[in-house]
Order: structure tokens, then sequence, then C-alpha cells
RNA sequence: CGGGGUGUAGCUUAGCUUGGUAGAGCGCGUGGUUUGGGACCACGAGGUCGCAGGUUCAAAUCCUGUCACCCCGACCA
């Protein structure tokens, strides 16, 4: 390598070419990689130790608020599908169905669907129907409310653009699925998942973000109110990264959900929904990945240590393996946010660099290096992925022992600060139409920098407003703040009354 | 589903206009030299050129059909 140069890991650059720089980035990874099955994505074991890590952490903090785990069938007939008027609209053009049960040989002897089944069944694109119908057998009075379920479970929504862990046909998700007594219990629930996945994204994800209501365009199908966060990524593009609906009655009525109440009457129950996929995956690698590849925040990572043996001269091999297994054992036994800490030994034999540059592509927060020179000062080359790759610093085997957990700490926040500093630096108070449009247009339309972010700008409510700005600039709401932001001004685009600042930004 | 494009080794691709034994780089394997670092040298494995048909003495190359994928739209966690 030419010292002048300064050689990414990644090619391209971010800043040259960022869906390609993506791409790169989960390949050199080894986070997934497209399947041969059209749309489908292979999830590689690194990728899904995050996924996993995002799943327990989340499935605690879904325990601690009273939820619980359950599973329900993959398929959905017809028919259950069929109940919800505004849902199937929503959902109908992306549905993966089965029509038919057995394969047979025909007289070439290439296998074909054979028995036609009565009632085609729909793979679930969510699975509000499914699950309303077990719920509709379970909820007889309101002493059987509140319901509180969730559910881990794969998804199929036949999109035309995939992108890896992004949009992808089959997805791994979980689906929270609740009934209430009340309107306002449903409502508070539907607030305080939202508030669930805000928390879990900062604090585990170290990405901030703003959330709110949809507006009425972006609304889940048949919900009353979808809740949304939204998380800025280094393209200044908006990525949904959870959504919370309150569905009020519409699919208690469409499923049969009806208790009695205290009064003694029927009544239908008031249900919400709640969900966050394997994009979260995708969005960790966009908000904090830099040129040379993933850069992970030490909650998710799979391995949160690295220790990289240096073994230039034989005769030193055992005694350098030997100490780098100690320092492991005694790493684990520290703890990091009331978890042991993850470490592994990179024992294979390959050339040092080539280890090395692998955990740096792959993101890992600390890497360890021990060699004999070390070995004689019982020292360690300790690196952060959070800093330049080649900073390295020499601690004493036992100071790093007892700082590990604080080290993480200080990188994992370290990443929060630096997405949350970027988020900022792009989001933008506008008050006038023209500033709105050059702000959302690239200086070259032939080949778009990276330009934009978020606007918070006065907007009427009007849904023809919205459309306009979503065919000129591809722009779209992304939240109406639901908190006490309240400020009184000028619609933008008409000059109309506006209650509040909304969250404008182009989208995945 | 509209508009454009591409299919050659695991990956990136040259060759195609003007038909004549399929080439490279990376990766992979073996051996060696190195090595506080994504190293170097040598040797080697790996391709019925997306598939089917046609033209021809001869097809990766020309023709027809077909399938798949990619990019730009509409849809989207």
């Amino acid at each position: 390598m030419n010292a002048t140069t300064a050689k990414t890991a990644i090619s391209p650059r971010r800043d040259q070419d960022f869906p390609e720089w993506y791409q790169q980035v989960i390949r050199a990874a080894e986070l997934a990689e497209p399947s041969e099955v059209r749309g489908c994505m292979v999830i590689r074991p690194w990728g899904y130790g995050i996924w996993e890590n995002m799943q327990r952490q989340l499935d605690a903090m879904f325990r601690a608020t009273g939820h619980r785990n359950a599973y329900f069938p993959l398929f959905i007939p017809l028919s259950y599908f069929a109940k919800e008027a505004e849902h199937v609209e929503g959902f109908a053009k992306e549905c993966a169905v089965v029509t038919h049960s057995r394969l047979e040989a025909d007289a070439n002897g290439k296998l074909r669907p054979a028995s036609v089944l009565t009632e085609p069944l729909v793979v679930r694109p969510t699975s509000e129907t499914i699950i309303g119908a077990s719920y509709a057998k379970w909820v007889q009075s309101y002493r059987d409310l509140p319901v509180l379920i969730n559910q881990w479970a794969n998804v199929v929504r036949w999109e035309m653009r995939p992108r890896l862990f992004l949009r992808t046909t089959e997805f791994l998700w979980q689906e929270g699925h609740t009934v209430h007594e009340t309107e306002a219990e449903a409502r508070a629930e539907t607030k305080q998942m939202l508030e669930v996945y805000e928390r879990f994204v900062r604090d585990h994800l170290a990405v901030s973000v703003f959330s709110g209501e949809k507006s009425e365009s972006e609304r889940f199908p048949g919900a009353v109110q979808t809740l949304s966060i939204e998380a800025m990524v280094q393209d200044r593009r908006a990525i949904q990264a959870g959504t919370s609906h309150f569905l009020g009655q519409n699919f208690a009525r469409a499923s049969g959900i009806q208790f009695q109440n205290r009064e003694g009457k029927q009544e239908y129950g008031w249900t919400t929904s709640w969900g966050m996929s394997t994009r979260l995956v995708g969005t960790v690698v966009m908000a904090h990945g830099d040129d040379d590849g993933v850069v992970l925040p030490p909650r998710i990572a799979p391995t949160q240590v690295v220790i990289l043996p240096i073994t230039p001269k034989e005769e030193a091999r055992a005694k350098v393996l030997e100490a780098c297994d100690k320092l492991a054992r005694q790493i684990r036994e520290m703890r990091y946010v009331d978890l042991p800490i993850e470490v592994e030994v990179d024992r294979r034999e390959l050339g040092g660099g080539v280890k090395n540059w692998e955990w740096i592509k792959k993101g890992v927060p600390l890497r360890v290096e021990i060699g004999p020179r070390d070995l004689e000062k019982n020292s360690v080359e300790v690196s952060r992925r959070d800093q330049g790759i080649k900073a390295k610093e020499s601690v004493p085997m036992e100071e790093l022992v007892r700082r590990a957990p604080e080290i993480l700490m200080s990188i994992q926040n370290n990443l929060y600060e630096r997405a949350t500093k970027f988020r900022d630096e792009h989001t933008r108070v506008i008050d006038s139409k023209k500033e709105f449009y050059d702000f959302f247009t690239p200086a070259n339309s032939e080949k778009p920098e990276i330009h934009g972010g978020f606007a918070l700008a006065h907007w009427n409510g009007s849904r023809e407003v919205e459309e306009q700005i979503k065919n000129d600039l591809k722009v779209t709401i992304r939240v109406i703040p639901l908190d006490d932001s309240a400020e009184h001004g000028e619609c933008i685009f008409t000059g109309k009354p506006s209650s509040r600042r909304v969250v404008w930004a182009k989208a995945y």
C-alpha cells in the first residue's frame, strides 16, 4: 500500500456512490448476500449475530412491559385476510399466495403442482388477521384483557425492488399484537411501544430518531393512527426504523374480537400492533459505517473484543497464543451493561494484516494485538473501531482487562454522539418554499450528490400538498411530531395557517 | 407492468463490430521466501461463454426464440 494514498477497504467510498458502498460493505463484512431466490437474502453468521443481539435486547424490553411471546401460522386463509377492506387494499399487491398443495411428475418428468387448494393461503405479510382469529376466541370478557403478545417471525412482501436488509421479499421481524378494554389504554400502549423502540434504537443501536405520527397517506392500511421513528443515515435519507399502530376497533370488528364490558354489554376490543425488522441491521450499517466497513455499536456486536495474536517467529507462537487465551478469559469475566463481554481469539493461520482488515470490515469495536514484544512489556496494542484505522494505544494487560467495559461504553457513546451530531447538522428549519426546493434538489441531476437531509417546515395538513411535493422532489412527510413542539406558523407551500412543523425527507 | 441495459471460472471482467483451439486480475490450493501485518515468487485447480433452436466446414462471436438478472419509474418495514 502506498503511504500517500489513503486506500480504503471499501470502494467506492460513501461520497462516491452510497448505494454501491452499502452493498459492498455488507458483502465485505459477511453480513448477508443475495440468494438464488429472487428478492431473498442469505443472512450470514455475522449479520445474524447482530440480529440475535437486537432480538435478545428488544425481547427483554417487551417482557419488562408485560408482553409475552407466542407463535401463529405462516399461512393466512384468504377469507380471513379479506375481512379488513383497507388492509386488503394496502397489502394485496404484495401478497404471495399458495394455491396448490402437492407436486407430481408429468410425462416429461417435470414436477408440477398437482392439487388445487379449496381456499388459497396468503403467506403472511403481517399477522393482524390470523392473530385476530385467535384473539376472537380468547377474549370473552373485560377480565381477559389486556392481551399483550409478541411474535418473532418471518413475513413475506412481494416487493418490486429489493435491497439487502432494507427491503427483501422475506424478512425477519417482531410483531406485537395487543387488545385493550378502552381506547385510552390502547392509545397508551401504542405510545408506550413507540417509546420502547425509540429507547432501544438510542441505547442499543446508538441512533437518534425523530418520532411522531404518520400522515394519513403514510398510515398502515387499516390503522387509525400510525406512529413511527425515523432515523437519518449517512446519505441523509430517512429510514423508518419502527412503527406502532393504533388500530381502533377496525380489526376487532373484522375478526370478531368482542367482549362483555363492565356494564355487561358486548363491545369490540381496541387493538394495537407494532413492529421492527431486520431492516435495523441495514440502518446500523448506513448510520455508523465508514469507508473501511461496518462500525458496530458494542451493544449489538456479536464479538466485542477480538484478540489478534502476532506470531512472527514460530518459537514464540505457543507463548503468544497462551497469553491471548489468558487475556480472553480475563476479559470475559468482566461485564459490560450486565452481560459478559464477548471475546474471540482469532487463531486462524492467516497473514496478520489480512486478519486485522477482516475485523475492521466487520466492525468489531475493539481489536487487541499481542506479540512477543508486548509479552515482554506485559502490555497489548489496542485499536478502537470508532477511531482511525491506524490508531493504536499500548495498554498494560491488567489495565485493559479492568478498563474494557468503560472503553466499550465510550465507543457506544461516541457513536451515538457522532450520529446525533450528523443528524442535527443536516436537519434544517425551513421557512420558504424556495429554500425547501433548493434543499432537496441536487446540484448535479445526472449523478446526484449526497444532499438535503431533514427539513422542519410548516404544513397545512393537506394531502394534495403532500402529493405535489412527493411528485416534484420525492420527499415525504416522515413524521408529525407528537411532543409539545407546537408552534404557530404558515404552511410554506400554501400560506395557510399551520399549528406545527413536520419532518420532511427522502426516505428508503 | 412501462423505458433502458446485461448474461463468459467463486468475484470483476477482455474477446463479439470483422466467426477460426476461451484470456486476464482478484480469490482458491500446493511449495517456498517473507511477515508487528491486507507481502512476494513459482506451480496448479477451476469455464459445455444463461438456455433452446438455426445459419456455417467452423459460433462466446451472426440470426430467431426463451429465461434470468441489473438500472430508472409506480409500491414498500
